[in-house]
DNA sequence: GCTTGTGTGCGCGTTTATGCGCGTTAGATT
DNA sequence: AATCTAACGCGCATAAACGCGCACACAAGC
């Protein structure tokens, strides 16, 4: 086996499992902990998972669970995310013009896209267009300025180039979902870029879990009712019965 | 066999496999690993596959990996390229607005850059974006859709965003060099970035190592007087005296 | 017929990948 | 808080892979 298949498999297995220890993946692979140390390193470096004590976990999940360690497998919201993006994926027509927010949620989006003729989706974020470039995907990118954190374009720019678009669908992610306050998210341009985006477009998608209910962000992007709210796990009673909630 | 037929042969193992040994492909194909090699690296040059240590693997897999490789390739020419990079980051000055342009010699570039005050970088290439944004520059994205092999953003709207800017000082790479048929590369609609970009730059810098002096690739980007150009290595003697082209 | 150029194989020194041993460190246990 | 265990990083040794120069074979062109 080739050093490069090994590290794929690493990345898939961890990408799978949300996290994976050393001996595991000494065992699965066929080499011993060293290499797999060294392995980690490497994929580490090059921002593919993330390393910790005793193996990897996903780098989403790194992000979340910072100060958790490889023994606390809890997969809380993954399986909910993967049913909420499969359905979501599944509201891409075919010849479409399709936008794609930048986050966490809606990069996991991105792996169930199914492959359809003549759809191009748009993109603020640079690592969310380099993702769907790889899958073959037709892929356009605001300009604009480069947040480093999130790797999102915001600015006149990235406003600019919105303008001129008018998108069949789109798919949002939000820190914060509540009734009367509306969709939130922290950073200030990136609300800007979410609000004229969802302005130009005809249907449009948040995609979150369940734990954003109720929660408040800074910065208001959007009215409650102003899109369809595709989640899963335990939504509280309020918004179960509403009726631009579809709980997966 | 004939070599061309090999070369093909190569490619549709690659890409049927996803991953190829070169022990391997030698067994398969009844010539010796030092021929396949020799294969592998003409197929790599022309993307057709990726080249990795013990073998190939097609493209796409390897494609997530290179981010990073990419800067550990050493190639024959890389102590020149260093020099090149380095006299070439000591142009940019403080509170100026620099334009990069996408190419392998132009992330190394990225590498030697200063960290000026009041400095903004502005790419087309979506992979150059990240690394200046990870070194803490301010950082800007041309839009536009986004080519899988370059990384780079070509279109109306790469080519709109940079109708409103103007660059104090702005570095591109070419890959031919040639008196009478000026600056050029492979892919049309990467040169029509580089011509508009040239354009709006008020110092326009080539830097190129010395092989592709005399080389002329499909499409015409600027003439060979519209920039000067920052070598190192033989240059050929015809080029040595001319005063737009420094050699370090 | 001779030259020139290209493709291939071989040998050799260099680089890279991997496994192992050891002292050190981070978490877990009590 | 003290202790214990597993994981860790580092250096070294080895084997495989690598790049490069050279020699030879064969084909094309003068």
């Amino acid at each position: 086996m080739l050093a490069e298949d090994r590290l794929n498999a690493i990345v898939s297995m961890v990408q799978q499992a949300g996290s994976v220890t050393v001996p595991e993946l000494a065992e699965a692979l066929g080499v011993t902990p060293s290499t797999i140390r060294r392995d980690l390193q490497t994929l580490d470096r090059a921002h593919r998972i993330a390393k910790v004590h005793g193996g990897a976990t996903s780098l989403e999940r790194a992000h979340v669970t910072r100060d958790l360690t490889i023994s606390e497998r809890s997969d809380l919201h993954n399986d909910d995310k993967e049913r909420i993006c499969a359905r979501a994926a599944a509201l891409v027509e075919p010849d479409s013009f399709v936008y794609i927010d930048s986050g966490s949620t809606t990069l996991k989006l991105i792996e169930h896209l199914p492959r359809l003729e003549g759809v191009t989706y748009v993109t603020d974020s640079v690592l969310h267009a380099q993702h769907l470039a790889l899958r073959g995907m037709r892929t356009v990118v605001l300009g604009g300025e480069l947040k480093p954190e999130t790797e999102a374009l915001v600015g006149p720019d990235a406003l600019a180039t919105l303008d001129r678009y008018n998108f069949n669908c789109g798919f949002w992610g939000s820190n914060g979902i509540a009734a009367e306050q509306g969709l939130t998210t922290p950073d200030i341009e990136e609300a800007q870029v979410k609000r004229i985006s969802m302005r130009h477009t005809a249907k449009r998608f948040v995609i979150s879990d369940a734990s954003k209910f109720g929660m408040v962000a800074p910065v208001k992007f959007a009215d409650f009712r102003d899109a369809t709210i595709i989640t899963a796990g335990e939504v509280p009673a309020k918004y179960q019965s509403m009726d631009n909630v579809i709980t997966v």
